[in-house]
DNA sequence: ACGGTTCTGTACTGGGTTGTCAATAACGGT
DNA sequence: ACCGTTATTGACAACCCAGTACAGAACCGT
């Protein structure tokens, strides 16, 4: 009846969201998402409602996509628990990519959590962004609080420690290595954060 | 001889800083910093040769700053160390003040680390903000690793765990705070992740 | 009191930005 | 093959922004 869409959603959304993460909202243009995205002035406009609107759902698309692969990555039985969250730690210190199937950015500073970087740029004065921002948070404290429950199940965490607690606490040092990172320092210092955290994790006393 | 400034230089910093805090570099305009600043335009690019002029010595004063609180704040004799570095983590974990004697912003994102956040959002496109940045990170890592080997001679802390190991995590976490604040959780929650930071430290086996 | 020197404020310019509009192209049902 | 509907394109207007230039003001040594 109409004329279809030339252009694949998810395929457009990712590539301004690489936009957004490596020059930030306000030094990303309209311009410059055009030309990564290959669609016309007009066409952003129509699709998504310009910049404000691309960015809303390029972070609802993120949103989507963690709560996808999260679980996937820390959820499972219990024996692996603790493991599931060793690996995920060490990997996730390293940036999130923008697709499973891709490594992060070279630059950890366009590696950082998406919504992080978002919230921090623009959150205090778009609540909007923020409470999406807060919902990707939400659903990796689930899941890795969810983790750590099963760690504990399998008597590899000491059962006394609060798990929302202990996924705040692992979240915040996943959320500081964006931080970290972005001063230039190396993957292995990165590493060797994860691989402290990971230490001090409190294990069950032996009796 | 000459017309002197009508301005105090580090007030006039002081202003830009907490403009550039609270709208990022790119939402900041140079008009933002006349308002802010109540200098005009001539005079900010006379004194501080423009935006970005600007941008680096607020910068270079924060690190100042921030030479001359941390250490103060960390140093001390060694049977108060762990104290000290209780009471340092309880404080950072709510934001970096802008002077000593004021409270941090209202909005936890406008008083995130001033060096993380233009790190995150321009430091992969600005290798002197970036090096600066880390600059202000290489302080703070020196003082609380200092802090913590104190900790350790009065044998508060394992002697077995590496001091700078030691440090990067908690920065680590303390930055990631910043983050965790910018998602919009309560103080209540930042405190509380502090906390189960400092709980987790290793404490030294009895014998 | 005067003059050289530096600061201060404002107006201006060239470039970049956003959001919109009208004309054109592509599709599918009839 | 036609036509209504929707996507696409490129251009356009209004606006904002960084940086500069210039004219006036303030100070101080003489």
């Amino acid at each position: 009846m109409a004329r279809p869409r030339s252009f694949d959603r998810d395929h457009v959304l990712h590539a301004a969201e690489r936009q957004f993460r490596t020059s930030g909202y306000n030094g990303t243009s309209v311009d410059d998402i055009s030309a990564a995205t290959g669609l016309g002035r007009g066409s952003l406009y129509a699709a998504f409602d310009g910049k404000h609107g691309v960015l809303l759902q390029a972070m609802a698309g993120y949103f989507a996509r963690l709560g996808q692969f999260a679980p996937k990555a820390l959820a499972g039985p219990d024996e692996g628990a603790l493991e599931r969250l060793h690996a995920y730690l060490l990997r996730a210190v390293h940036g999130v990519p923008l697709a499973a199937d891709v490594p992060p950015a070279p630059d950890r500073a366009a590696a950082a959590c998406f919504a992080a970087k978002m919230a921090l740029e623009i959150g205090a004065s778009d609540s909007e962004v923020k409470r999406l921002a807060n919902d990707c948070f939400s659903v990796l404290a689930t899941a890795v609080a969810e983790c750590v429950r099963a760690a504990q199940r399998n008597g590899d965490i000491d059962p006394d420690a609060d798990p929302d607690d202990l996924a705040y606490l692992l979240l915040t040092i996943i959320r500081g290595t964006d931080v970290v990172g972005a001063y230039g320092h190396s993957s292995d210092r990165l590493t060797s954060i994860a691989e402290s955290a990971f230490a001090l994790l409190p294990r069950p006393r032996h009796h």
